[in-house]
RNA sequence: GCGGCCAUGGUGUAGGGGCAACACAGCAGAUUGUGGUUCUGUUGUCACGGGUUCGAUUCCCGUUGGCCGCCCCA
């Protein structure tokens, strides 16, 4: 193979893009349901909003981004998350205030240079929203619900809600040294990587899989045990609207965001049938991030789904795929038949009726054969005979049924013309 | 960035130092103008580069890529 599409990228076909429509579609009608409105940003940025946002120190801006100077030699980078880029242009066409309230979703595409695995590319795409202005728990709540509300919708069952509050810049710091004394006293015992993460960032240790330093890490100091009271309310108050809504959910004191804007509230949605990268969903409180990059203080709260991942749940559900394939194909014989056939076939394109017909110059039963393959709902066939009585013969291919209709009656009911497609409810 | 396994038609697999096999899909036929079944035919630089060899698709090394795990994340 001469090209081939670049490491960790994929090509989605036409046997698996209705699938990608149908969970895009869900997630634009829920977060329309919410009251949420798109925004759309460029897929590049400069590098700096990137580093100082996601953090310095961060496996994402240390060695996962995509960065290459333009030709006037300014640091650009391929966006490998959208929570910055969204807060840079809200402030920028000044979406969001401090004193109002801004709902906003995205959908698209994000690039990180990561060793691909299951669950995991280096162009992947992400659904979320985000809200700035209110600091109110009931919001940390609505996120949730409607992750929740989305996933169910599309049919996914096994999920589990994990949830945790990180704190705010007041308690971080003696949680994160409470938590690094602690493992401290036990350093011989953990495994090699945490003792090196001891040094660097202690509260990874939480997340380790290794089997020796689960017993350790079960009795490591919760982070919501040290929240300052504020945090703590906040907490309680999001538990209270979750359990209001019934949105099922599992404390996690062990769940840590990997970005350094989160604040109090982390949630993450996982599924028990994904591999080892299982979280479909993560997100959180960035109460700081609005002011970091330039506006003023203004509380803020996001999510974003991992849309292969969903899909690869939704795969595995084996669910049944929404028809595709035309609804007329117009099958012609000969020259003077197939005159007939194209004007048929334009004016059912005008009126709304999704339609092709032969460009290969095939046998009728190869013709027939293609409208099958295709998946064409009915044929409509035109040869010598239905010439001279100005009538063809539609036949329904699922049934065999076959009728004869005049040409000028075919489309005589079809008026649909606006054009928006076999979704559209616009009669 | 680190580790394990792997690479053969479009897809899924067999094979083995000297005609590369099977299934499915695709395309074309099976006498006149009717799809799904059946039958026949057809579809490959055995990922790339180098080495060993009279000869490599097969053995060895490297590269690239894939899967899985670590790290991290959605």
């Amino acid at each position: 193979m001469k090209y081939a599409a670049p490491r960790g990228t994929r090509d989605i076909l036409p046997a698996d893009s209705p699938l990608w429509q149908l969970v895009e579609n869900v997630c634009r009608h829920y977060f329309t349901l919410y009251n949420y409105r798109e925004i759309r940003t460029p897929l590049f940025e400069s590098t700096e909003l990137f580093t100082r946002s996601i953090g310095d120190s961060t496996d994402i801006v240390k060695k996962e981004m995509y960065t290459f100077p333009d030709r006037k030699g300014r640091s650009l980078t391929l966006r490998p998350e959208a929570t910055a880029a969204v807060v840079r242009a809200g402030l920028e066409n000044n979406l969001i205030t401090a004193d109002s309230l801004t709902k906003l979703y995205y959908l698209g595409p994000m690039f990180r240079y990561e060793r691909p695995q299951a669950g995991r590319q280096r162009q992947f795409h992400q659904a979320g929203a985000e809200v700035f202005g209110s600091s109110d728990p009931l919001l940390d709540a609505e996120v949730i619900k409607l992750c929740v509300d989305l996933f169910k919708a599309l049919g996914l069952k096994e999920l589990e809600v994990s949830l945790n509050s990180v704190g705010c810049r007041n308690c971080q710091p003696a949680y994160r040294t409470a938590v690094q004394q602690y493992f401290r006293q036990h350093a011989k015992a953990l495994c090699a990587d945490c003792q090196a993460r001891l040094l660097t960032n202690p509260l990874r240790i939480l997340d380790c899989k290794e089997g020796s330093c689960q017993s350790f890490i079960e009795k490591a100091p919760a982070a919501l045990d040290h929240l300052d009271q504020e945090c703590r309310a906040h907490f309680d108050k999001l538990v209270g609207w979750l359990d209001a809504w019934q949105v099922k959910y599992r404390v996690n004191s062990r769940l840590v965001r990997g970005l350094d804007y989160y604040t109090k509230t982390a949630f993450e949605v996982v599924s028990r049938q994904l591999g080892a990268q299982n979280a479909l969903c993560g997100g959180g409180r960035y109460d700081n991030l609005v002011e970091e990059l330039g506006g003023k203080p203004t509380p803020a709260i996001g999510f974003a789904i991992g849309l292969e991942r969903l899909i690869e749940v939704m795969n595995k559900l084996n669910l049944e795929r929404p028809a595709e394939g035309p609804e007329l194909f117009i099958a012609t014989i000969g020259d003077a038949a197939r005159q007939v056939g194209v004007q048929l076939l334009a004016e059912a394109r005008s009126k709304g009726v999704s339609a092709d017909l032969d460009y290969l110059g095939k046998s009728l039963k190869a013709q027939l054969k293609a409208a099958d393959r295709i998946k064409a709902a009915h044929v409509y066939i035109i040869g010598d005979e239905e010439l001279k009585k100005k009538t063809g013969l539609l036949k329904n291919m699922a049934t065999a049924e076959q009728k004869e209709v005049p040409f000028d009656q075919l489309l005589a009911q079809s008026d649909h013309s606006c054009g928006c497609g076999d979704d559209c409810r616009c009669e």
